[in-house]
DNA sequence: CTCCGGGCTC
DNA sequence: GAGCCAGGAG
């Protein structure tokens, strides 16, 4: 565990405030509370905060519950194929995830015994597991004191702390700053962890602050100098419309709809308006290892 | 820094 | 149409 960080008078009322806050007004996820950690523990938190990079709450629950059903145990899902992963990954996007934690799965099975590893290092080892979901799984699942730091926590960081509407690009300092917002006991620690990413889920968002009912109105320095516009770092997002991404998801929809059938590689994209584009995203398919392909067809990995 | 899905909202 | 979403890898 990082050594406590000393405190600020400031910090301490942001987690005196924050703590409360959290257990009136969390909202009731199905990762929250004992039944889930009961029932799937530490692989239940890792299955699910990889679900939950980049992808909305909300369209992950029902995608958790059919995985955790199929593939209880890290073991079971190293006996799967990549295919089946692929397959079963359906919509949620970024599919190389599924890959990851599929090989993840097989890493906790040859290295760790089938167990989870607690340590944030061996966490960070694991493939498609980075600074935010090893400190999630340590935290939420092993309830050790570390900052955790996902987009909304250094959205509300930027605002409370340092008085900005938007945050930098993400920076290791993040770490550091959210660490020394922690109070000393693990529990409290993991509760100010999960408050300030609810906080910035609910009430402190991208797009709108609901500075009316926000605990923390009153520690905010965006708040106290009203709300100022300030320069926006962020960068833009690519167009996706158009792009090698929108093909290699149509790629995919196509080999998952054959389930684990082989299609010619003349039936997948047929009337897609540009074929360099399609050969270029098959190509990059193959090397992400998303893709198996043949002489003259495609399937999903075996 | 760029790439990597896909759905939803403003 | 553009931005955003419990990010991570090369």
């Amino acid at each position: 565990m990082p050594c406590p960080a000393p405190r600020t008078p400031a910090a301490e009322r942001v987690a005196d405030a924050l703590i409360p806050w959290y257990r009136e007004h969390a909202r009731d996820l199905p990762w929250r509370g004992e039944a889930f950690l009961h029932s799937f523990g530490a692989w239940g938190v890792l299955v699910s905060e990889t679900m939950l990079q980049q992808t909305p709450v909300t369209r992950v629950i029902p995608h958790l519950a059919a995985w955790l059903e199929r593939w209880p145990t890290p073991a079971a899902l190293a006996a799967a194929t990549p295919a089946e992963v692929v397959h079963q990954w359906a919509n949620l996007g970024y599919p190389r995830r599924a890959l990851w934690l599929h090989r993840a799965a097989g890493s906790i099975v040859a290295e760790h015994g089938g167990r989870i590893p607690r340590d944030v290092d061996a966490l960070l080892a694991l493939p498609g597991v980075g600074e935010y979901t090893a400190r999630a799984v340590a935290v939420f699942a092993f309830g050790d004191r570390h900052p955790v730091v996902d987009t909304n926590t250094r959205r509300v960081i930027a605002r409370v702390v340092h008085g900005r509407e938007q945050p930098h690009p993400p920076a290791r300092r993040d770490l550091d700053e959210m660490a020394e917002l922690l109070p000393d006991d693990d529990q409290d620690a993991a509760a100010v962890n999960a408050a300030m990413m609810e906080l910035g889920a609910t009430v402190c968002g991208a797009r709108s602050a609901d500075c009316a009912h926000c605990p923390l109105a009153a520690e905010c320095a965006w708040h106290r100098n009203g709300h100022p516009a300030g320069e926006d770092r962020r960068r833009r997002q690519a167009r996706y419309e158009g792009s090698d991404r929108q093909a290699r998801g149509a790629v995919l929809r196509a080999l998952r709809a054959a389930s684990a059938h082989a299609l010619p590689v003349d039936a997948v994209l047929a009337d897609w308006p540009d074929a360099a584009q399609r050969d270029r995203a098959i190509q990059s398919l193959v090397d992400d290892g998303l893709v198996e392909a043949f002489a003259h067809e495609l399937r999903l990995p075996r």
